[in-house]
RNA sequence: CGCGGAGUGGAGCAGUUGGUAGCUCGUCGGGCUCAUAACCCGAAGGUCGUUGGUUCAAGUCCUUCCUCCGCAA
C-alpha cells in the first residue's frame, strides 16, 4: 500500500512510525506547520515532522488543506490510503476521497463516544472505566465515519490521561495497521456507527479550574484527566496551585474549600462531605513537590478556605 | 531583550530600614510509653548559585554569568 500520512503530535508518532517498519510505503507526511514553543517561543516542528525526516520522507505543513494544493500534492502521489492520525485539522471532501480506500483515521476512543479534539482526557475527566480505539472511515462530520475496527481497553483507577495517551498510542498504531491490511484484502466491512454519541471539546485551560462545590471523585478524576496539561489548578492566596496527584479523602463536614488535613497531605473538603486530599502539587512559580514537602515550607492552617 | 517568581544546612521555606543565620520536616543520640509514623530533651549539619564591586561590616545594596520554575504558546 502506498500511505500518505497525516499527524502532528506525538501521540500519532507511534503509528507512523509503525507504518514505515511495515512492508507499507509512506509516500509522504503531513502535519501542521512549526508552532513557538517554550517560555523562548523557539520555532518547534511538530514529533510526526521530526520522526517523517529522519526516515527521510517529504512533510508538508500547508495552513490550510483547502486551497487544492494539498489536493495536488496528494494526487501526484496517487496513494492506496491516506491514514490520519490526529492531524488537527478539517478535511475535504476532495481529500477524503482522493485515495483509493479513502481516508482511515485513527480515533482514541469508542465511537461514537467521545467524537472530538480530546477523547483521551475527557474519558477519565468523565470518569469513564473503559475507553479504547477506533479506526474509522473518515466522512465529512466530526468523527462520524463508518467504523472499521475497535480496540477496547480498561481505565486504570488511578490512571492519568498522560499514561492512557502512551498506552493508547502504541494500541493505536497497531490497530491503523491490521485495519489498513485488512481492508486492502477486502476482509472489512465499515459499519455505521450505533448508540448515542458523545463530544470531547478540545481542552481549554478554564476548565481545569476545579470547583470545590463539586464532588471529591470528580474533581479526582478531572485531577488525572487533565494531567500532565493543563493540570486541575485552584488559586490559594491569588496563587494559582497545580494539583499533580489527588485522591478521594475521608469524610468531613466542613464547607467545600476549607482545608481540612495539612499532615503530610493536603485535604480540601469538597460539596459531596468528602475531601479530596492533594498528594503532589505545584505552587505558582516553584517546582513539582510532594505536599508534605510543600507544607514543611508554608504552614496552612486547618480552616484556611481556598479556591476564590 | 514578551511578563513574572526563585536559587540559604538532606527536603521545603523565613530572614525586617545591611551588623557573623532561623523555622517546619528529616537524620543521629537520649527519654517517656505495652507500643508507635505520636510526645519530650539534646546533637550534628550552611564558603547563604556564580563573578566583581560598595562598606568598618552584605544572605541583605550595585554588577557579570549560570540554573530552575509559573504565565504566555
Amino acid at each position: 500500500m502506498k500511505i500518505v500520512f497525516m499527524g502532528t503530535p506525538d501521540y500519532a508518532v507511534k503509528t507512523l512510525e509503525k507504518l514505515v517498519e511495515s512492508e507499507h510505503t509512506v509516500a509522504a507526511v503531513f502535519a501542521q506547520p512549526d508552532k513557538p514553543v517554550g517560555r523562548k517561543q523557539v520555532l518547534t516542528p511538530p514529533p510526526v515532522k521530526v520522526c517523517a525526516e529522519s526516515h527521510n520522507i517529504p512533510v508538508y505543513q500547508p495552513n490550510s488543506v483547502r486551497t487544492g494544493e494539498a489536493l495536488e500534492i496528494i494526487n501526484n502521489i496517487n496513494p492506496d490510503v491516506i491514514v490520519v492520525v490526529a492531524y488537527g485539522k478539517i478535511l475535504p471532501k476532495e481529500i477524503l476521497t482522493a485515495a483509493k480506500y479513502g481516508c482511515v483515521n485513527g480515533h482514541a476512543s469508542l465511537l461514537p463516544k467521545y467524537r472530538g479534539a480530546s477523547p483521551i482526557q475527557w474519558c477519565i475527566v468523565c470518569g469513564e472505566t473503559e475507553t479504547g480505539v477506533t479506526t474509522q472511515l473518515m466522512d465529512e462530520g466530526m468523527d462520524t465515519g463508518d467504523i472499521l475496527e475497535t480496540f477496547k481497553v480498561d481505565i486504570g483507577d488511578n490512571e492519568t490521561a498522560e499514561e492512557l495517551f502512551e498506552r493508547l498510542s502504541d494500541i493505536s498504531a497497531d490497530l491503523m495497521l491490521s485495519t489498513i491490511e485488512k481492508l486492502e484484502k477486502g476482509e472489512i466491512t465499515p459499519k455505521k456507527q450505533e448508540g448515542d454519541a458523545t463530544y470531547a471539546p478540545i481542552i481549554k485551560k478554564e476548565m481545569a479550574l476545579l470547583d470545590f462545590n463539586k464532588p471529591a471523585k470528580v474533581l479526582f478524576n478531572a485531577a488525572r484527566g487533565y494531567y500532565s496539561w493543563p493540570c486541575a489548578y485552584f488559586f490559594m492566596d491569588g496563587k494559582r496551585m497545580k494539583v499533580i496527584k489527588a485522591a478521594v479523602g475521608g469524610k468531613t463536614s466542613m464547607p467545600a474549600g476549607t482545608i481540612v488535613g495539612n499532615n503530610g497531605v493536603l485535604s480540601v473538603a469538597c460539596g459531596d462531605g468528602f475531601a479530596l486530599d492533594i498528594l503532589v502539587l505545584q505552587a505558582e512559580g516553584s517546582k513539582v513537590m510532594e505536599a508534605k514537602q510543600y507544607l514543611c515550607g508554608k504552614q496552612i492552617p486547618l480552616g484556611t478556605v481556598v479556591g476564590e
